[in-house]
DNA sequence: GCCGTTTTCGGCCCGACTGTTTTCAGTCG
């Protein structure tokens, strides 16, 4: 009955299996009451939800409000890592369905049901009115936090980042308690990295948003395929627009369409066999129309970078060819043009003489070079990891217990992972010492016993003090299978201190790896300077692994960073961060970064079965 | 505002670091 019910709501197919499996949520033993929601009037993205209750946490922060504040966070958190589609699962149990997301009660579901039915919620609309200013402007920016935010408004009026950094740049911003010159610098940098950020998204953030436009289109009557080209095929880190090629026999229909998708908020420009649209999150994304044999040429053109598709055309043009987006065309006598390839991208690349170029690789880093050689490296390949070296568990600031965590890792076809929970000096959240070092080893041998067919390594992610030394004595570290250590202080030591520091630190002889080695954050801080050639020298030396992290908020490294390390022949390693069950997804975002550094399966570590990897591990320095 | 439970209400991660202060407030992780 409930599928009938489902095909009338219109709702494409995906959609509908989506919905049909949310009926039967893992732990259903009772009966199921069918109470399929027609009457929600506004869609949400998991990701626009998260949004709007860090939103609230900001709010109540600002309120003096500080544990709903945390509350709040928690639900945004619950939201961020919940599977399923917050609004499917509305869709079919109505509000009470959200008592299986971690951190939503009865108050934060009304809201959430509010939303969906009238496209806001009582409590938002009033810290609105109350605080009148744009949090969405204010959040990522690095040292701005709820109280400064507040103090700016109750004492300057200022409303927005923009607004503030515009007062600050003309030197008229009238005195704040609590913020003197250091702090006035600080903000003043922190805005400009935002601003030079500015209409940038995470690259997890945009290939799960173009993954489920590419099925709504394909789902569109007449489409035959629906390809992502640009920076996101590239697998850029972080990604300005989304920009898509369809096939199909009807575009105007294809527009008219996309232009009605609850995402859209507006259109740029609607051609003949293009269209630009505008969504609610302020991304474009652009639709190119292709055919069966313009289809490769399209790719290519669109899939860039720029730079590597004008040197495409420069050596067609030295081979008396033109090269644009519907083929490589031969010019005749008479002065027509004949189609020579263009069907697909290695059709265009063989005819100019190439081997076929990864996207990964498309950022003119000598691809061209190599490919006209036949000499391209051979790329690890997506989903090829057999482990990871930096998990942490409730120990410290992760989520799940290290038992979820075996469970998770092994669904992910994982064979063994390492739970590197922080240390003492970040007290984050009871940062271990000596002592849980210890403890923690014992539940980790306890949940090896447990949970058969995945292998647990006992590390830590162990601070890196200011002068290089760490903050956990040799004879504990000794006792671990992975030692990791990372910078989390001092971001802005002179060069020549950061490089003395770290490899102070990479030479401690228990030190296996080097955890996001430029402790970047993804549109919020930079990387921090210090000589990284000398840092990868002095690695390789050691024996000492540099980490690619996978988290979505990190890549770090990025692939420049990667090729400078694999050049250069050290060891490296891809590591999801995980903070939650749901983050060993992350670790193909990282081999993304490896595959655009130009790495091979035999350049990372944990390619490797756990028997080889044990004996690099056991290398010593 | 959520959670766990004593099913009604108390507890909720907290120390390092920075800049502003002269004893503390705010942010970060």
């Amino acid at each position: 009955m409930f599928y009938k019910t489902l095909k009338e709501t219109g709702e494409p197919p995906l959609r509908q299996s989506i919905i049909v499996a949310s009926l039967f949520p893992k732990k259903e033993t009772g009966f199921f009451i069918f109470c399929y929601n027609t009457s929600m009037k506004h869609h949400y993205t998991n990701r626009d939800i998260a949004r709007i209750l860090f939103e609230m946490a900001f709010f109540s922060s600002m309120a003096g409000e500080t544990f709903p504040a945390r509350a709040y966070e928690k639900a945004a958190e619950g939201v961020q890592s919940c599977e399923q589609r917050i609004e499917d699962i509305y869709a079919v149990h109505s509000a009470e369905g959200f008592n299986t997301i971690q951190g939503i009660g009865k108050g934060i579901a009304r809201h959430l049901a509010d939303l969906f039915e009238t496209g806001s919620f009582a409590e938002y609309e009033e810290f609105k009115k109350q605080y009148p200013v744009d949090i969405a402007s204010f959040s990522g920016i690095e040292g701005l936090g709820p109280k400064t935010v507040l103090s700016l408004y109750e004492h300057a009026h200022i409303t927005s980042a923009p607004q503030l950094a515009s007062l600050l740049a003309k030197g008229t911003l009238p005195p704040i308690p609590h913020l003197k010159e250091k702090s006035l610098d600080r903000l003043k940098k922190s805005l400009v990295f935002a601003a030079t950020h500015q209409g940038r998204f995470l690259l997890s953030e945009m290939l799960a948003a173009s993954q489920i436009l590419e099925q709504k289109i394909r789902a569109i009557k007449g489409v035959r395929d629906c390809i992502t080209a640009g920076s996101l095929r590239r697998r850029k880190e972080t990604i300005g627009d989304i920009d898509m090629i369809v096939i199909t026999a009807n575009p105007g229909a294809l527009f008219e369409t996309i232009k009605n998708f609850p995402e859209i908020s507006g259109t740029r420009k609607v051609g003949k066999d293009a269209a630009t649209f505008v969504t609610h999150t302020g991304y474009d994304i652009d639709i190119r129309i292709a055919d069966a044999k313009t289809l490769g040429a399209m790719l290519l053109y669109f899939t860039g970078s720029k730079d590597h598709v004008v040197a495409l055309r420069t050596l067609a043009q030295h081979a008396t060819l033109t090269l644009n987006e519907y083929g490589l065309f031969k010019k005749t006598k008479s002065g027509v043009l004949k189609y020579i390839a263009g069907a697909t991208e290695a059709s265009v690349y063989e005819a100019l003489e190439l081997q076929y170029i990864e996207p990964e690789l498309r950022e003119m880093m000598g691809e061209l070079e190599r490919a006209h050689e036949n000499a391209l490296p051979a790329l690890i390949p997506y989903g090829s990891l057999k482990g990871d070296f930096q998990v942490q568990s409730s120990w410290t600031d992760g989520a799940n217990t290290i038992e979820e965590l075996a469970l998770a890792a092994k669904a992910a076809k994982l064979s063994y992972i390492a739970i590197t929970d922080h240390t003492k000096a970040l007290m984050v959240t009871g940062g271990l010492d000596e002592k849980g070092l210890e403890k923690h080893g014992k539940e980790i041998d306890r949940i090896n016993h447990k949970v058969p067919g995945i292998t647990l390594l006992k590390g830590a992610e162990v601070n890196i003090l200011k002068d290089g030394t760490l903050d956990i004595a040799d004879s504990a570290l000794k006792k671990l299978d992975v030692v990791g250590v990372s910078v989390h202080s001092y971001f802005d030591l002179s060069l020549a201190d950061q490089t003395k520091r770290i490899i102070r630190a990479i030479t401690n002889p228990h030190v296996r790896i080097l955890f996001h080695p430029t402790s970047r954050r993804l549109l919020r801080r930079d990387a921090i300077d210090y000589d990284f050639a000398e840092v990868v020298r002095v690695a390789k030396q050691h024996n000492v692994i540099l980490e690619i992290d996978a988290h979505e908020s990190r890549l770090d490294l990025n692939g420049t960073h990667v090729k400078i390390a694999i050049d250069a022949g050290a060891m490296l390693c891809i590591d999801s961060d995980a903070h939650d069950i749901s983050h060993f997804r992350y670790l193909d975002l990282g081999v993304a970064m490896a595959r655009r550094g130009w790495a091979r399966s035999k350049d990372i570590l944990n390619t490797r079965p756990l028997s080889e990897v044990k004996k690099i591990l056991a290398k010593k320095h």
